[in-house]
Order: structure tokens, then C-alpha cells, then sequence
DNA sequence: GCCCAGGTGTTTC
DNA sequence: GAAACACATGGG
């Protein structure tokens, strides 16, 4: 079977196991690019905890947030974990959002990836997030998942950089996908996650595990 | 108490 | 480049 094919199988039985996933979690656009910067290496949980407690403080203002003292930022968004270094991020994201939010539904994506990357703070992650998620375009996001289900299921072996992942997914599966299948791979980690075991040792899929699906 | 969670930057080789 | 390390809370 050719690799379109197969990623789009496991597509499927993805989405006819979980259904959509209506990915991403946000009132406005600038919400969910906060959103990216704080769920960095953390849970959804904790992050929106976060969000909710910056909606009460700054009203999730961009001005507000680069106007506070760095170390109280920080407290107000604790839940996050590394909160003193992911204040600082936050606080260069919004500097650049202000600089450039005029610009960002005319640049070019590749000038828009590169000029998010030039962000301390923000990395082929989270920078893909708020491409794909708030700025609507065609990029696929690769996480910690993403790498270990498909090593598992052989696709590669896992320590292949962040651009070649992103390369093999993007020629590989149509972009009209590329929002729902990320959201689809971190569902099915955190089932598997929940009954305890390493993801895709034993997958949740059952008898429609990717894997059966070769 | 231990492990992991929707990563990134810096340092070192 | 790529490996090792710091950054830190919350839930199972």
C-alpha cells in the first residue's frame, strides 16, 4: 500500500474511533497563540488554568501582558510550570504579535514561520500551532506524539529531525487534514495515556489499532 | 515518592 | 548537528 494511503487509513480509523476533536481550544485567535506558548511541555489542563487567571487579570490584552513586572506574570501563570522562563516568552510573543499583527494575513507562510521562529521562546512546535491553529494555514504539526506513534507503527525511527517529520507528513497527507490529524494523535495519546500504558504499546484502537491496519 | 505532560534555549563536543 | 541539561507545576 502506498503511503498516502496508509496515513490516510489511520486517519480514519482515528476519526471514526474519537470524531472530530475541534481543535484548538480558544475564544479569539490571540488566545489560542497564548495557548501554544503556555502548553509547552505541559497539559491542556494547566494551561488553560493559566489562560483563565490572564483573562482576570489583563483581559488577555498583549499591551497589558508586555507592560507587567516579569516575576508577576509569572505567578499568574504558575500552573504552567517553568513559569518564570515561559513569562518571559509570553512577553516576547506579545511583542512581537503587536509589531506584527497587521501583517499577518498578507505574509507569506514561510515568512511568517520564519519571523515566529525568530521569537525566544517560540520553537517549530509551538510556532506550527499558531500557524495551523489561529493563523489558518497549511503546516503539520509535529509533537512528542506524533514522533512516537508513528516510530511505533515503523513509519520512521524517532530521532529523525523536526523538519524531515514535518516534510514527510505535509507531502504525504492532504492539508484539508492536517488540523483535524494532529488534534486526532494527541486524543488517541491521552487514551492510552489514561489506561496507563505507553502509548501505542497496547493501542486503544483495538482491533482498529493503526497497526492491524498495515 | 516517582513518572510524565500538546517544548525551548544554552552549552558542549 | 546532536546530546545533555535547566526550566517546574499538577495529576495519576
Amino acid at each position: 500500500m502506498i503511503l498516502e494511503d496508509q496515513l490516510q487509513e489511520i486517519y480514519e480509523a482515528l476519526f471514526s474511533t474519537y470524531g472530530p476533536q475541534n481543535w484548538w481550544p480558544g475564544e479569539t485567535l490571540f488566545e489560542i497563540m497564548v495557548g501554544a506558548v503556555l502548553v509547552q511541555n505541559t497539559t491542556w489542563q494547566n494551561a488553560e488554568r493559566a489562560i483563565r487567571v490572564l483573562i482576570q487579570k489583563t483581559f488577555l490584552d498583549p499591551v497589558t501582558i508586555v507592560s507587567i513586572d516579569p516575576s508577576q506574570l509569572g505567578q499568574w501563570i504558575r500552573s504552567v510550570g517553568y513559569y518564570n522562563i515561559k513569562a518571559r516568552y509570553l512577553q516576547n510573543f506579545c511583542r512581537w504579535y503587536l509589531t506584527c499583527k497587521k501583517d499577518l494575513e498578507v505574509m507569506p507562510t514561510a515568512t511568517l514561520r520564519r519571523a515566529l521562529l525568530s521569537v525566544k521562546g517560540i520553537g517549530p512546535e509551538t510556532a506550527d500551532d499558531i500557524l495551523l491553529y489561529a493563523c489558518k494555514r497549511s503546516v503539520f504539526v509535529i509533537d512528542s506524539f506524533t514522533r512516537r506513534l508513528f516510530s511505533r507503527l515503523g513509519f520512521f525511527v524517532g530521532n529523525e529531525s523536526y523538519e524531515k517529520l514535518r516534510t514527510f507528513f505535509q507531502n504525504a497527507v492532504s492539508p484539508t487534514l492536517y488540523s483535524e490529524y494532529h488534534a486526532l494523535i494527541v486524543r488517541h495519546a491521552k487514551e492510552v495515556c489514561k489506561k496507563r500504558q505507553p502509548a501505542c504499546r497496547s493501542c486503544v484502537l483495538g482491533d482498529f489499532c493503526p497497526r492491524s491496519l498495515q
